[in-house]
DNA sequence: CATTAGCAATGTCAAGTTTTGAGTGCTAAA
DNA sequence: TTTAGCACTCAAAACTTGACATTGCTAATG
């Protein structure tokens, strides 16, 4: 590619961003100091070279999937971290009154609104989470409710049947025992740890004939395993031009309201992780593109800040405003 | 309104909730035997009295709101409730394993299902349950979890940061009185409460210079303000013929996810209450028809089971169903 | 050899027209 | 009171037309 080919091919993925026409050779000949016949000429090439395609034989061009990703690859990599617009996040992040999961949400509120799209946080797994404190409190006679807390303030309960034969002297005991037992260790390895003391120590005789407490405890532990997620901006993302189709427009719906998308934002790669269009490999997501960029806590785990928008995206503007939210929420993970 | 009237107008209700088109005269004329012009004759007077309407000069007639109303105020009222149907609900309320908000969970995701509308559960508003016990969890040296734990097994939680010049024993000491002082007491009057003892009794001089701790509960405490809810099956309901219009379901889902639709929904109403489409009051909302029905709990709170659809819904089919899954979910509430 | 002017060809879009069919309202007769 | 019959209405679908944007190609140009 020369490089006034991929000045053309800039030129266009810019101007469609922001229109969401197609370009014609006129509109460009007139910034290009060429004429029309010039660009496409050149068009002519980009589009046999696979980054851009015609709507229809007589339109202008639009960007191919190849073409966005040359784009983001070159173009907004490039990009230095502009941090002059970002005045509104500044001021989320700085306010160290407020809950962490509050923060995040308004942060990602944020996002959608900026650009649009559908913005999601995914929380990290609590896996590696370490097991803080375990209690029961007593609601009635016959009902108590297991708490379990971890390292960053997460709580997850589990309502129990308190059974007749078992007195209150018993319960604190096997309370006292398990937070002796578990304090410290990772979530994913308490069923693990309290199925070894059983079997092996002397603690077995308290716990061994509980089976259904010690069973309550794990499903408590257990909740920790769902991840947290925070979702908004469908109703910004919907007047985008793309979801005129209404029938896409219910797909879209339907693939959140599934959770369908998640299997989509990748947790797992380092960093951030654009997917355009068919990349994605679901079918829903076929014109969609997401944009992931993960952090990490200080617990080892992984979470992730998504943008869920048309292939039509801002991408000098979303890229580096994703990484810029990623880098603060692990901020707010670290200090623990 | 004559009889045979009457039966016209349940005809063109039921026979449109099932198609989503007009009705002919020549329709009903094969089931009811009678010409088509006797109909035409009967429809006219239905149309006079503001049962039925046209969407245009020469169309079928639609029922009207005036209609709906008629048909769920006689029709609709004297069914009996049929639990035959009922089979995956009883499956649902009947796992005694479950917890309540699982099963509500799925309570509400079968009904939108079985109805093709949104389902939404408000759960109740939390004031008047009692606190069960107050709790600190010492997360780090400078970092605690304050948590906050009602009858019904809620629990809600705020991190604070523990100042330098306090040590754990006094710490210890202000949650001791904290729960001797809170325990039973209605969340609404959590705050006078404090506020109240901190002015007047012995106690001040422990918590006199910690209003950061006492504010932080009392946020925590704040917290239960919030109701829970579930909202769930926007993507059943968008296939109903009455979101073909795409800016119908835009507005539709703008309302759901700012929570408008939450302004609509009755919780007050003692039982069921049904408003269709301007009866809502919300011009979003002025062709959708939205079911709730209230429960009690034990404190003497309200929760609510709505049911949010076009206008032509299934009302046979949704009115009772509602009222049996209220039914069921203020059972769940009551068992303390 | 890259660039350009010119022009036929192509396809979209919006506006207008025609056709079809379902359904009504009215009238006069049974 | 009911019905047959018929003119009338309107929406929806199918088709027509013209304006417009844009392309691809060709031949001329510097």
């Amino acid at each position: 590619m020369t490089e006034r080919q991929v000045k053309i091919l800039k030129m266009i993925v810019d101007e469609y961003v922001r229109t969401a026409e197609p370009i014609g050779s006129k509109t460009l000949s007139k910034v290009l100091k060429v004429s029309s016949a010039t660009i496409r000429n050149e068009m002519s090439i980009l589009e046999d070279l696979g980054y851009i395609e015609k709507t229809h034989t007589s339109s202008g061009r639009i960007p191919s999937e190849k073409g966005y990703r040359y784009y983001i690859e070159t173009v907004a990599k490039t990009i230095e971290e502009d941090t002059d617009g970002y005045f509104e996040f500044e001021e989320i992040f700085s306010n160290k009154e407020a809950e962490r999961d509050i923060i995040i949400k308004e942060a990602i509120n944020l996002l959608s609104e900026a650009t649009n799209c559908t913005a999601i946080s995914l929380g990290p797994n609590a896996y590696n989470s370490k097991v803080k404190k375990v209690q029961l409190v007593q609601l009635s006679p016959t009902h108590g409710l297991i708490l379990v807390i971890t390292n960053y303030g997460y709580v997850e309960s589990k309502e129990i049947t308190i059974e007749q034969n078992m007195d209150v002297d018993e319960l604190t005991k096997i309370i006292d025992l398990l937070n002796e037992l578990l304090k410290d260790t990772p979530i994913s390895k308490v069923s693990e740890k309290l199925h070894y003391e059983i079997e092996h120590n002397q603690i077995k005789e308290l716990l061994k004939y509980r089976e259904t407490i010690v069973d309550s405890f794990i499903e408590a532990f257990s909740k920790f395993a769902q991840s947290r997620y925070y979702l908004t901006g469908q109703a910004n993302m919907l007047y985008q031009p793309e979801f005129n189709d209404i029938d896409k427009l219910r797909e879209f719906i339907s693939t959140i309201e599934n959770k369908e998308i998640f299997k989509i934002i990748d947790s797992e790669k380092e960093g951030i992780s654009v997917k355009i269009g068919t990349e994605n490999q679901v079918t829903a997501m076929k014109d969609i593109t997401v944009i992931s960029s993960t952090y990490d806590t200080a617990d080892g785990e992984k979470g992730t800040v998504s943008l869920v928008g048309p292939k039509r995206m801002d991408y000098r503007k979303a890229i580096p405003l994703i990484k810029y939210i990623a880098k603060h929420i692990q901020k707010l993970y670290e200090e623990e």
